[in-house]
DNA sequence: CGTTGGTTTGATTAATGTCAACGCACGTGG
DNA sequence: CCACGTGCGTTGACATTAATCAAACCAACG
């Protein structure tokens, strides 16, 4: 598998693409770089220029407040673009940056503009944004209404489907090269309580988690404590309700 | 002002529109009709028809979560489009309902199709997207990194804003038909606990708020202490570093 | 006037944060 | 090959924030 098919794959989850869509997109995604963790892919501010692209490694938007905390906003995984956005704002509202070594893609905006040319392939691309938007307005309800250990659980069931999707899942189980203090930093909580609800988790043989490895034991009762209801990630066309939940490999 | 101004006078926040592009847009904002408080105008799971636009009175994006809980995504105020993702997605993964009475267009989505192809206007429709995406993140940064108080203040001045760009701000006051309650499931925050924030406020002269009618008596320290940093609205054709942040009226 | 929805208050409890220390694993340099 | 440093995970004791419960109050409205 080569890294274009990662995009062309979550991309499919929504809508197959023509031959010529994916080689279009091959052919923008084979220029990769390594970014070491811990980088800035953009910082906040900042006039964007190319598009970035996520093909292995977690990435992060966040901001920092003035309090000196930071916010995690959104998680970046293989597959999801950094900027699409960069054609209409001039300036970075939020940074970008890595949570583990990345390998990333810088895509030339005039790139993307054919890109989104094209019908199905243009469709697909706003889908994607639209998906990421659904993720953030999800994440709101966790923050707002669900108790650590639902939060906790409920991130981790997106992190699973978002990563099944892009073939990253096996076995119920994948990579989450992140530290429990990223996790704390996305929820608003503190490293203490993320470790301990972790625990919890464990305890109830929910999940295991060692050495950057997350193994998901029981999906449906993850899913059920936290409320997961796969909906917002509108996978399957959008038409969640008209075929069986995409179940993960 | 006719109602039409309301969307245009929002959307040129970002860059100045045509003639035609504003005419286009009144022809279609014209037929508008009464929602009552506390109705929704499309439910979860719904598949959307027609677009949705706020003339009038507040509305919100929310989810009910297992627990029973509401939880509030976002707000919609006059000059604000509901569901203009309306032809991608197939079914709704969130509920919009009105906090208030509200005046609304239901806007046919060729007439949003028209609309986007033009490039000013179709720019100017992105660009409203965008800061909406920038303010659910502005939004779980508030919830995650900022104690009660702050918090609280924070979403003042998002207002303040946000409904001085569309003319609804008057000498730092503005209608805020909205109750506590509302407020707490916004925040994720109880009743209580927002009633007793908005004492505090109002206690350090910052705010008063009485029937309905929210004062800012010291928008610079009320922005201070909440860490209100204006740049994720975008305002001023998303170059906030180059011109003087917006005064309101 | 009497209801009703919304706001306010006080007392108490529960959830989560903070502080401080320790342990463990990994990598590096001696 | 071992000693040490460093980052991350874990633990316990304690502090604080915010939730809950219950009641009173207030104002708009029929």
């Amino acid at each position: 598998m080569t890294s274009a098919n990662l995009l062309v794959r979550k991309l499919e989850a929504f809508q197959t693409l023509s031959q010529d869509d994916k080689r279009l997109i091959e052919a923008h995604t084979s220029r990769t770089r390594v970014v070491e963790a811990k980088q800035d892919i953009i910082s906040e501010g900042d006039a964007p220029d190319n598009v970035h692209l996520i093909l292995s490694g977690f990435a992060c938007r966040y901001k920092i407040v003035e309090s000196g905390t930071r916010q995690i906003v959104a998680y970046l995984v293989p597959g999801d673009f950094c900027d699409l956005h960069v054609f209409i704002l001039k300036a970075m509202d939020h940074s970008i940056g890595t949570l583990s070594r990345c390998r990333v893609v810088d895509i030339p905006r005039q790139a993307i503009l054919d890109m989104t040319d094209r019908p199905l392939l243009g469709r697909a691309l706003w889908w994607a944004t639209l998906v990421d938007e659904a993720v953030l307005r999800e994440w709101i309800v966790n923050m707002g209404a669900r108790p650590a250990e639902e939060r906790v659980a409920h991130l981790l069931c997106e992190l699973l489907l978002r990563l099944d999707i892009v073939g990253l899942v096996q076995g119920g189980s994948y990579e989450l090269p992140i530290t429990q203090s990223d996790l704390a930093d996305t929820m608003g909580l503190s490293v203490v309580h993320v470790n301990r609800m972790l625990q919890n988790l464990r305890e109830q043989g929910l999940i295991t988690l060692k050495s950057k490895t997350l193994v998901v034991k029981d999906a449906g009762r993850l899913m059920q404590i936290s409320g997961f209801d796969p909906n917002y990630l509108h996978l399957g066309g959008g038409r969640p309700d008209d075929q069986p939940k995409r179940a993960f490999s």
